[in-house]
DNA sequence: AGTATCTGCTACACAATATGTAGCATACTT
DNA sequence: AAGTATGCTACATATTGTGTAGCAGATACT
C-alpha cells in the first residue's frame, strides 16, 4: 500500500491535481494549493519525485508518465465528486 | 475541492480502501490500518460520515452508496498501482 | 446477579508534522 | 550592478497524530 500511504499524505493529491493540465513553478504550486508552507510542499514534492510521479526538468514540476496515468485517474475522481456535491447537497449536507 | 481535501487527510484514502468488500468494526479498522490511533480513526470516520461517503449501521462501518462509487474509483486506482510498483521497480527505485 | 466479551469511543501525555515568515543561493535580464 | 525570477531552507509556533489505558453501553452466558 506504498502508493495509497503517500497519496495519503497532506497536500499530496492536491498537489497532483493542481499540476493536471500544466507544468508549475513551485510558487506557482504553492499558490495553487492555497498557498500551503513551502516546507511541507517540498516535502510532498520531494516524496512524489521519489515516487516517480513528478519530475522536475526545465521549466517546473509536472507529471512522468507514470504521474501523468495517475492524473487521469483523479479526473475520474474529480468527475465523481462533482457529482458527489450534487447529491450530497440534496441529501441536505 | 472539498472532497480532495478530505481524502487527502491522513488514513482517509486508506480506511476508504480497506472498507472496499466488507464492513469492519471499529477495532477491525484499527488493525487493519497499522493499528492507527483511535483517535486518529475516530477523527477520520467522523469526517467521512459527515461527507456521507460512509454509514454506521448495525454491523460496524461500511460503504454509502456515494461512498461505494468513490471504492470503485479506488479499485481502479488500485489496479494501476499494482502496475506503478512493477515499472517503477524496473526503473530502479 | 455476576462475569465475560464484545462494541464505539474518549483521556491524556508525548511525538511527529505542518504552518508562517524570513531569507539564502543560484541563474537570467536589463 | 541591480532587479527579478527560481527552488529551497531555517526556525519558532501551532496543529495533528500516536500509544496506552480505560470508560460506558449492549449482548450473552452461568
Amino acid at each position: 500500500m506504498r502508493i495509497l500511504d503517500a497519496l495519503g499524505k497532506r497536500w499530496a493529491l492536491r498537489i497532483l491535481w493542481e499540476l493536471r493540465d500544466e507544468r508549475l513553478t513551485f510558487r506557482q504550486l504553492r499558490e495553487r494549493c492555497d498557498d500551503v508552507s513551502p516546507t511541507s510542499l517540498n516535502q510532498r514534492l520531494k516524496e512524489l519525485r521519489e515516487l516517480q510521479l513528478i519530475d522536475h526538468i526545465d521549466e517546473g514540476f509536472g507529471y512522468t508518465t507514470l504521474g501523468a496515468e495517475l492524473g487521469h485517474q483523479l479526473l475520474e475522481l474529480n468527475r465523481w465528486s462533482l457529482k458527489w456535491a450534487k447529491e450530497a447537497d440534496n441529501h441536505s449536507l
